[in-house]
DNA sequence: TTGTATGCGTTATCAC
DNA sequence: GTGATAACGCATACAA
């Protein structure tokens, strides 16, 4: 290697550094090969005697040269990147979604990157960043769908474009899904509620546009008919999906006469609002009222009473779509839609009551951290 | 318009829908134009004739023409994409930070969408996430740097690639900064506590390597010594940053002899940890020990007591951080790094014992919902 | 006012 | 084992 090669090799890079980059081009002249050559060490697309492999491999290093990713797009005409469409990534639910989705990634493919985007489950928005996605190309789509778009997703579906739906989906759209058992898992609940001997169970239900509430709720009024108890409208409340509307609804709810002895809230921001409610009153829970949440979070038991809850698996649920995703995009599987169900885990702490029982034993006892 | 006409369209649409995608090309020959003409009107970068204008667009319209992102990323050499690089989503702080990075960019730029990228504090992880993002050639980086890559960033910056550090920063990099004073702020929340008549303050420090978290130490040990307390270091309990390993640590502060009667937690992970560990000891707050927390959520006042913390201005750091990068990626902003300080609040709730000074007025009256 | 043609940086198809 | 070159889809300099 003889000084003058560096000394052009030097002034080659700040030149570079100034305006554009190094290209495949400045690497092939660098290593005396044709383009096609160092394309094909980079991408180990075809067999390169040992020594020109070497050389290119050193202009590769001397010139620091990084193969332009949207060139390689354009080319491939796959771009490597998935579009994540979720109402609100303040929500730890999909916060830990996001999270299984970026594992998942990292282990089957960890060229793969993703757009964020939040809907604030507004379908204007939704279709908005759904075009933008759409002009850039994503390679595939993972969406919390806000609710009506249906035919513009349909359009997309039948553009070939793998999507999957997460935490909910809909009907008339063909494409693969990942939910949570809702109904299953809202029985849970409410069999342990009334189970524990609460008969008065009030409804705290987010005002979305999405069936896995509607399920959440049917789950409701099911479990109460099953075990013998009135469905009383008069128990039902609604509250926009936040904490500040749900405490104001929960404050209604432990005002009510006669108050109700319990309520399940059908999502975290229900149950955060609710909670707050109860403390605001200075009431006492769970001897005055139970509060039961679908949706766990990490400082779930931070509260006192700890809060019981269903807690689904959102990491796995955004691993799987991912997987999901993944196959469809290299065509490893095709055909029909699946859909995937989770099952959700009832966490019985003590926001219903159950540590009054045993008492006896538990009490004063530090639960070891997880 | 002739029905043959309509025909082949349908046609060509169909057969556009099996493979590839309706391009410039298909767009000019419908509308019997050139290409240029199609691209300029558009771009609107070029003045055309009403008529053909309008037989452009009808044409767009039917063949539902959508322009390539990839190959206008390329042609344009820019990609209307940015990179954001954070420790954890999961993190409420940061889940509002990413809300206020998003909503600027929709204020200032829909086109733009960006690529989140959790690294966990490991900086590993964070070289491996800045190569992927610049092989897509990211327009510009927003950075919460783990630590560790100092090289690698300086180069990114010499590259003259648009970076803005968030949260935190690294000293010998001369990239742009937003910031919050953490030592102001840990004093303001040191001088509520100590005015409340706390003496013996424990602080509870997760180990992170963030400037963010060495000036709220630093903060702490001044506010101590300002007050005429001593700084004791049996006083001082490190904890990694998550809530289980918080929840220990916070265990040995309150069984430590004599206990302290209160404690500073440098974020909310330490905070969620403590209060659980406040529980589980059977403690009450703040009469037995009081909590002060660095970083507010939004269900801070859902806890019983209600949290007293300083609240970071999160949202508005991702806003400006967005606007500083725009600015830089236009070039409407050269010249040396900006570091813009913003102020935290002290937000006083029940945690630290303010509420039991005015009892008399305040018991038992509800707050109302922000 | 409009069109032709070049090149952005790759990959892949030929040909040697 | 290697090289020349034609696309990928668009934006734009240059012509007309």
């Amino acid at each position: 290697m003889d000084s003058g090669n560096e000394l052009r090799t030097a002034s080659l890079v700040l030149a570079k550094q100034a305006s554009g980059m190094t290209t495949i081009r400045d690497v092939a002249s660098r290593a005396g090969v044709s383009v096609a050559t160092v394309s094909h060490v980079v991408n180990s697309s075809r067999t390169v005697s040992p020594d020109t492999k070497e050389r290119v491999i050193a202009a590769i290093a001397e010139l620091r040269y990084q193969p332009h990713g949207v060139a390689r797009s354009l080319r491939r005409s796959k771009t490597g990147t998935i579009g994540v469409i979720i109402s609100d990534i303040t929500n730890p639910f999909f916060a830990d979604l996001v999270r299984g989705i970026e594992h998942a990634i990292q282990i089957l493919d960890s060229q793969i990157n993703y757009i964020l985007s939040n809907t604030d489950e507004d379908s204007h928005k939704e279709r908005l960043y759904l075009d933008v996605l759409l002009e850039k190309r994503v390679d595939g789509l993972i969406i919390a769908p806000a609710g009506g778009n249906q035919s513009y997703l349909t359009d997309i579906v039948s553009r070939r474009i793998p999507m999957v739906f997460v935490d909910r989906m809909l009907p008339r759209v063909e494409a693969d899904a990942v939910v949570v058992d809702n109904l299953a898992a809202t029985r849970r609940i409410l069999d342990h509620l009334i189970g524990l001997g609460r008969r008065r169970i009030a409804l705290l239900k987010a005002t979305l546009h999405a069936n896995s509430i509607d399920e959440r709720v049917a789950g409701y009024r099911h479990s109460l008919v099953e075990n013998g108890l009135d469905w009383d409208p008069a128990l039902v409340f609604d509250s926009p999906s936040n904490i500040a509307a749900a405490y104001s609804a929960g404050c209604k709810i432990l005002t009510a006469e006669p108050r109700p002895d319990a309520v399940f809230c059908t999502n975290n921001f229900m149950t955060l609002g609710m909670i707050r409610a109860v403390h605001a009153l200075g009431l006492r829970c769970p001897e005055d009222i139970a509060i039961a949440g679908f949706d766990d979070f990490p400082w779930a038991d931070s509260f006192s009473p700890q809060l019981t809850t269903i807690a689904q698996p959102s990491f796995a649920m955004g691993e799987e779509a991912v997987r999901l995703l993944i196959d469809r995009m290299n065509k490893r599987r095709t055909g029909p839609a699946i859909k995937v169900i989770l099952g959700a885990e009832l966490i019985v702490r003590e926001s219903c009551g159950a540590k009054l029982q045993s008492s006896v034993l538990d009490e004063m006892e530090p639960t070891t951290p997880s």
